[in-house]
DNA sequence: AATTTGAATGTTAACGCTAACATAATCTCA
DNA sequence: TGAGATTATGTTAGCGTTAACATTCAAATT
């Protein structure tokens, strides 16, 4: 029975005495020390478990400077893909034994930005975890952080660091979906220019459409659902013969949707629509949208291996790109 | 310019130096006690400064034994809800000077959800704030830690360590919305039976329909979108005369609306619909769906606000119920 | 002027842990 | 058999901070 609620926790002297060693015995055996008889570890062991003796981290830290903490500056963190890569990381790393703080930002408000490095740099965080494709504020997390900062969600232009789906590969994919039904007039509706992510799927948008010697036609949205109704609204598709749209996400392909249905255009007999990210949603709007699907346990897996790796002075594992899926589904359709 | 890298950070006895005080008066100027002259106040500042001091949080943590950590124990994070509210959460704490240890459970794995409570209590969380209506995970972190559980999303049944919309006020008000349009025979999709938010919900829609001396008919989904695309496949209006639905969220709402669409039955001609979340997809589903909103900040203010009331052992802050909006869009309209 | 007060600062110890250095006990092999 | 190596353990110190207790000095009070 636990004593008077004024007792503190049991630390390793109290262990220690109970299993008549030292402390550092405990500490040994904490830490797996090779050099302990099986009968002191399981003395010590069972003297643990009687005090519930829990190490303290912040004595740890203290003494070793590791903190056991890493660090993630995300933005958009209620949208899914975001959120998505958030909850895996933070998995595995709970898997591997380091606690993850969270800092949810708005990429585009610096002070925002610097204030929540400061925060993170307070706790001491041994390695941070970017994921927003504002290319800034990863830069801003290098130049400010002299720990391991490791991004997520972006293309890998040789950053040894990074890791996430190839959005170029993936929309080359969807583009090529689209040529293959037989379009020939496909427009991209891109995400906002200074995103990563929509210049890489902008980027294999059109790599699908030179190899056919097809032509690009491109507006430029951000990601909302708003932005992509708007475009649906105003685009002339008639005039520009267009029969087929690559959104940049499931959000504009929404938007779109519903300025089409407002057009009276019916999708996909008269166009058809490619979305990005399958979103739960994606399944159901509509008569269930085309899109791709990015494996966001895979990405959290990934990042912290590759993480650990670096912090742990080990060799840096190579992995191959993950593929991206198509979810064909009724939005895309043979053109007669 | 910093000096070799093998310099470690500045700690409070190179301030005292470089300010010419003692150690222990810089850590008086950092905790803002009273008797500081304001000229050696400005003094150690300027060292402070000078050096990029930043206090240890681990040391601190070791000394005084609290360590300014809180921990969120959350589920379906990857959920426009759950991921909202830990996002306004995590910044009202770190506007508040604390550190938030976000662990994301599957609450229905018990093994899980007690990992992921030993790995808070490992960090040493002041206080931690739980986000799932798995009543039996809250249950299970109050008898686990030691420490203030506050809990979000669910109703108030007299916790003093609750924050949350009404979800049976806001029900309440979504089935009054088609009553006044004329509905008499209202169907509630229930969201999963054991879920508090289920619960609520569905009292406050029978609550609404006693008043106007209506008969409940209600059917039990699960949040997803596949469930309401089932229980739409299934059910029989017609023969049950029910011209209007209130759902239990968005995501049934959406599963509902496209099954309703493939059995040739318009919204909101033939039947109106009323969702709960708003989503960020609500307004572009089909013509736009009337739906309850959440004020997730305000939520997240107010756990934080109440939780650290709690921990400095202050009075508790009552708060008025947030009120619940009704967006109302085009899925709903008058019965003829 | 002597004494009390209080404001401003300094000194010491301890929080719980691990690294580094002892030491003791056991084993190896010439 | 005994010197060195190896294994298992103990001892000491210090990580950076704050609490508690000194100390100093100027202002206030008698």
């Amino acid at each position: 029975m636990p004593a008077s609620k004024t007792t503190r926790a049991a630390s390793m002297f109290d262990v220690a005495e109970l299993a008549q060693v030292s402390h550092q015995t405990v500490s040994r055996v904490v830490n797996n020390h090779p050099s302990i008889r099986p009968e002191t570890k399981l003395r010590v062991e069972q003297a643990m478990a009687k005090l519930g003796y829990r190490p303290n981290l912040a004595a740890r830290a203290l003494k070793t400077k590791r903190s056991k903490m890493l660090g993630i500056l995300a933005s958009d963190t209620n949208l899914n893909g975001p959120a998505s890569t958030v909850q895996a990381i933070e998995k595995a790393a709970r898997e591997a034994g380091y606690f993850v703080v969270t800092c949810g930002i708005n990429p585009s408000a610096e002070a925002e930005v610097l204030n929540a490095i400061e925060h993170l740099k307070l706790v001491g965080i041994e390695g941070l975890i970017v994921i927003t494709p504002h290319a800034e504020t990863l830069k801003l997390a290098r130049t400010k952080l002299r720990v391991p900062v490791l991004t997520v969600d972006t293309d890998l232009h040789g950053d040894e660091l990074a890791v996430g789906m190839d959005n170029q590969a993936a929309a080359q994919t969807a583009t090529n979906h689209l040529i293959e039904l037989g379009h020939k007039n496909i427009l991209h509706i891109q995400g906002p220019a200074n995103w990563i992510e929509s210049i890489a799927r902008k980027a294999g948008y059109e790599k699908a459409l030179k190899s056919y010697k097809l032509s690009s036609i491109v507006e430029v949205a951000d990601w909302s659902l708003e932005a992509g109704y708007e475009i649906g609204k105003n685009f002339d598709f008639e005039g520009k013969k267009v029969t087929a749209v690559f959104a940049a996400s499931d959000h504009i392909a929404f938007g779109l949707i519903k300025a089409l249905d407002e057009r009276g255009m019916q999708v996909p007999k008269d166009i058809s629509v490619v979305g990005f990210d399958d979103l739960p949603e994606a399944a159901y709007f509509g008569k269930g949208l085309t899109t791709v699907r990015q494996d966001f346990e895979q990405i959290g897996e990934r990042a912290i291996a590759l993480l650990l790796a670096k912090l742990e002075l080990q060799e840096l594992p190579t992995f191959t790109p993950i593929e991206p899926t198509l979810q064909v589904r009724a939005s895309t359709r043979k053109v007669n």
